[in-house]
DNA sequence: GAAAAAACGAGAGCGATGCTCTCGCTTTAA
DNA sequence: TTAAAGCGAGAGCATCGCTCTCGTTTTTTC
């Protein structure tokens, strides 16, 4: 029943991801809990399926930002990027925080279901810097390739399984630019900023991304 | 009873933070569960204990590692910190899930009482920035101060509080330095490298540090 | 030292949770 | 028409947070 999963939506957004019940969820839908497991196995599996509904909204969301943007201007490609986890996120935070906060307990996403919509985002990230590298926009950015001999091992699979031509310093700029991502939008979202508030945590955001290109080598 | 923020710890560390259980504590503790009420008014007050206890433990961790630095280099003194927060955050995931993870449902952290120990990381950060700043060891980042005037009276109530000197840019990128630190340790600790795991963790996030430390414009 | 007061632990109990099981009723398929 | 599958209701189990009362023990006070 998707009806099942659009209140689940719902009680996500009103109550926060360890909130969910699936008796209220029955409730709500005007019938016994036990109902409600004809159609969803368990109370994770309705987390799962939440899940994968979110990873995808949100990789909706980032493909129609970039789409937006001229082809060839990477920069601007990644500054849509970064905007749209940011207003996704801040537009539902309870559902973010499903995705990207701490997990939940004793609830392990099973990895089959879940990998192929929870990479969208960072797929689109690659798929920027890598064009911008393919067609030479990608300023000189780091002075040594990456010296640990692992590390590189781990960069050359990636760029195997990704179909990849950045070297290792892109590489390593790319992933660490991503996490900067999520960690600054977490902050705002999950209000770690403390004290420290912000009149407009837009702004402050732009700001970010623009400090961020400028380490991806986008210019 | 301090008997009883031990065993929380425990439980935190084994079942997670909402995984979190008064009944439990009470049994492991060998008493019946009213009776941990004479001393935690709630598991709310106890997840709040915990709280304050993790905050500490992490700024203990990280003065430590800073101490053990020369107090002029400030590069060093970054990444010692950064360095210090990961190390904490891998060998104890669930209680750094409790500080930075998505906020437990229902729960929220009394001000008064977690605003202290709970600044105690950007604290450091911003006196090593300051002193970089002051010693004149801080190498010039930015281009343009923040055109944003909202964010310029922002960043100039912070420096009013912290008692600081540096401009609006640098402050800005220490911003953005923290946010960066911790989404790095999020993405290692939650698992959300996805699919591209390292085999070398923490050489990765030295990696970034030094990145980062280019981006804070601590050479 | 005796009496009053405070602290403490045990236990029962309330309303919730996730989840399982069985019992009927309805809809579909053979 | 009959057999089979799908479906919802309800009872029940163990767990949770939390409150209340009732004795016992310890501490304070006179």
């Amino acid at each position: 029943m998707s009806e099942i999963l659009s209140i689940g939506r719902q009680h996500l957004a009103v109550h926060g991801a360890a909130g969910l019940s699936l008796r209220a969820v029955a409730r709500d839908l005007g019938v016994v809990s036990s109902a409600v497991y004809r159609y969803v196995k368990s109370r994770d599996e309705l987390l799962t399926l939440l899940l994968v509904d979110g990873y995808n909204a949100l990789g909706d969301a980032v493909d129609h930002a970039v789409n937006q943007v001229p082809a060839d201007d990477f920069a601007a490609q990644f500054r849509a990027l970064g905007g749209a986890v940011r207003e996704w996120a801040v537009a539902e935070p309870a559902r973010y925080g499903l995705l990207f906060g701490s997990p939940v307990p004793g609830y392990e996403a099973p990895s089959e279901q879940t990998t192929g919509p929870g990479t969208r985002v960072i797929v689109q990230l690659v798929r920027i810097i890598e064009g911008a590298h393919r067609a030479g926009a990608l300023r000189e950015v780091a002075r040594a390739p990456v010296p640990d001999p692992r590390l590189a091992a781990d960069f050359a699979a990636i760029r195997e399984e990704m179909g990849l031509s950045v070297p290792d310093d892109v590489l390593a700029r790319g992933v660490l630019v991503w996490a900067a991502v999520f960690g600054a939008v977490n902050f705002e979202v999950f209000g770690q900023y403390g004290r420290a508030t912000f009149s407009d945590p837009a702004a402050l955001f732009e700001l970010h991304l623009a400090a961020l290109a400028e380490t991806a080598g986008l210019s």
